[in-house]
DNA sequence: GTAGAACCTGACATCAGTGTCAGAATCAAG
DNA sequence: CTTGATTCTGACACTGATGTCAGGTTCTAC
């Protein structure tokens, strides 16, 4: 597909899914002409990439993490190093303080907004 | 308290201290030399303004909630605008979406960590 | 009063993903 | 072939909290 279609099936930029590119996170085919063209497969991959930025990962990392994860169709191309499993699990512990924060911030909205339909 | 205090209690900066103070989120009385004089109630307000910005709440938002919110001391001395529950409860929805995706980007880098601890 | 620590203001830098625009090329349908 | 939609590259702007530095002032303990 091409990615005036991806964007709109995974409601990310064109300016974006060339940027994930550029980083070497997403690759696509080329038409003769130069266009992209992107596997049906993408289409997760663009969401998981999507889901670890907002999760506060940095385009390297993600680079880095890609090729270890379980693909949508099949196994793992790579196994995390040593360094990498450490750096993987401070991520993840900083996304576990971090989720306690939303958590916590999310209770406070819903106190704030709860009081407001009280009066 | 001193800013060095509060900072070091909160493991907030100096700067940002005095930024949040420059957003209007927090006051503090001044010495007669100028310097900042904090109450023991900051340490809690800084803490909770911490995990709003986590949260991804700006500043101006923040500073718009922080009135309606139930202090350390006591009750809120505002009651949220239906303008301004509007807007809370986009955050708390959007926050809400973000939790979800924080937890999948979790557990994708559980199992990428688990599956390098089985080799 | 004096030395050193702590604090003040103001300014500029940074980060990293995304928005936006320009000018050119490609693609698809008639 | 033509036309309009789509895509291409490259460049620059932005955001907004935070880092950092400079030059000066205040505080505290001796």
């Amino acid at each position: 597909m091409r990615i005036g279609e991806l964007a709109g099936r995974t409601a990310v930029s064109e300016r974006s899914l060339r940027y994930y590119e550029e980083q070497g996170l997403l690759t696509a085919e080329r038409t003769p002409g130069g266009h992209r063209d992107y596997p049906e497969t993408a289409v997760d991959r663009v969401v998981r990439i999507q889901e670890l930025y907002a999760a506060g990962l940095h385009s390297t990392r993600i680079k880095e993490l890609l090729p270890c994860m379980r693909d949508q169709d099949g196994g793992p191309s790579a196994v995390a190093t040593p360094r990498l499993v450490d750096d993987l699990t401070a991520e993840r512990d900083r996304i576990d303080r971090l989720i306690a924060d939303l958590v916590r911030s999310r209770d406070t909205l819903d106190e704030v907004i709860r009081a407001a339909g009280e009066s």
